[in-house]
DNA sequence: CTAATAACCTAACGTTTGTTTGTCTAAGAT
DNA sequence: ATCTTAGACAAACAAACGTTAGGTTATTAG
C-alpha cells in the first residue's frame, strides 16, 4: 500500500528547521523587509532557490514562522497563567512571562513585534488574527481584575503590552535579566506615581 | 558683490518641503526599508532622480527628516514642561504632550519610532544621538520626581516611552483622541494596580 | 539683453531583489 | 537490484531598487 505515514517528515536530514530558525532570527532582529531570502538561505547553510522547496514565497515563510511564534508564546503564557493563584497574581505572572518570551533569543516570538503591519499585505489579516488570539489571553486576565473605575481596561492592556514589546529595542544581555525587567513593570504598575 | 543672502532658499518655488513632507509621511507609516525613493518622488509630485538635487542619498534624506522630527518634538515638549507647576505636573504634561506628538499625522515625530535600528547603519549613531537628546528631557523630569524606592527610574522612563511609542501601532482616528490616550496613561500610572 | 544657475526632467546605469527552471543525489520502497 | 522521489544545487530570470548623467526651463543678477 501507499505510505503508512500520515505525518510530514519523510526524510531524516531535512533542513526545514534550519530554515525556520534562520528566518525567525533574521525577521525578528532586522525586520521583514530588511531580511532577504539570500540572507535566510545563507544563515541556514543552503542556496536561495532551495528555500522554495519548503515555501512557495517569502510571505508564506513568514506566515509559517509567525504561526510557530504565536504557538510558542501561547503555551508559555498558558502555563504562567495557571501558576497564578488569583486574578491579580495571574496578571502579574503573565506580564513577567510575556517579557521573558519577548527577550528570549531562542524564541520565535520576537517576530511578532519585529514585523511591521503593512510589510506583508497579502497575509496581514492572518497575522493579525493569530496575534489577536494571543492577546485575548490578556483581555481575559484584565477583565477578571479589580480596578479603579478611572482605569480603562482596554488602555491598560495596550499600554502594558506596548511597554513590554518595546523592551526589545533597548534590551541588552548582560544587564538586567528579562525576569527582573518583567518584575519591574509589575512594580511600577503597583506603586502609585 | 556676491550673494548678500546667507540663507538657504534662493528660488521661490522649490519643492524641498514637499520632499521632506512626503518622506516623513512615508517613513513614518511604512518604515525606512519599505519606502522607496520612487514612492517619495511620486508623493511629492516629481521624478525619482530629482530627489538627488536636494539630497545625496536616501540615508541623508532620512537624516534631514529625522533632525526636523526631533526638533519639532523637542520644542513642543519644552513648552509642555514649562506649563507644569511642579515636577509631578511637568512629568504628566510631558506624557500627554509626547503622546499627542506621536499620534499627530502632520508631525514628523513618528519617524523616530517608525525607523528600525539597523535600517540605516551608516547614520545610526547620529540618529541615536538625536533621539537621546530628546529622551534626556524625560531623564531630567523623572530624576526630579519623588518615587517609591522600589521603582527604578530608568525602567520607568523606558516603560512609559515604550508604551506611548507603541500607541502608533493601534491608534485610529475617530476613537479616543491623542489627548485622551495620554491622559489615560497618566491615570494608570497614578492608580495602584 | 545676456550669462549664470537653481530646480527640475528624461533616461538610463548597475545592483539587488524574489522567484523559476532544470539537474543532480542519496535514501526509502518494492 | 531497481525505481521513485525528497531535498537539495547551480544558474538564471524579470522586476524593482538606489543612483547617476545629461539635457531643459525659468528665474535672477549684472
Amino acid at each position: 500500500m501507499a505510505s503508512a505515514n500520515p505525518n510530514k517528515q519523510q526524510r531524516s536530514h531535512s533542513r526545514l528547521k534550519a530554515v525556520l530558525d534562520a528566518g525567525a532570527m533574521l525577521f525578528a532582529t532586522r525586520g521583514y523587509k530588511a531580511t532577504t531570502m539570500r540572507d535566510i538561505a545563507s544563515q541556514a547553510g543552503m542556496q536561495p532557490g532551495s528555500l522554495y522547496y519548503h515555501f512557495a514565497s517569502k510571505q508564506e515563510l513568514l506566515q509559517a514562522i509567525y504561526e510557530i511564534a504565536v504557538e510558542q508564546a501561547q503555551s508559555r503564557l498558558d502555563e504562567a497563567i495557571r501558576s497564578g493563584k488569583n486574578p491579580q497574581a495571574k496578571f502579574e505572572e503573565a506580564i513577567v512571562c510575556h517579557t521573558e518570551t519577548m527577550l528570549d533569543q531562542d524564541n520565535y516570538a520576537r517576530v511578532m513585534t519585529g514585523v511591521l503591519p503593512g510589510d506583508a499585505p497579502e497575509i496581514e489579516a492572518e497575522l493579525t488574527t493569530l496575534r489577536d488570539g494571543y492577546e485575548d489571553s490578556f483581555r481575559r486576565l484584565i477583565r477578571a481584575l479589580k480596578l479603579p473605575s478611572k482605569v480603562d481596561r482596554k488602555m491598560l492592556r495596550l499600554f502594558v503590552l506596548g511597554a513590554i514589546n518595546a523592551t526589545r529595542t533597548w534590551y541588552a544581555p548582560g544587564g538586567k535579566t528579562p525576569r527582573q525587567i518583567g518584575l519591574q513593570i509589575v512594580e511600577i504598575l503597583k506603586q502609585p506615581l
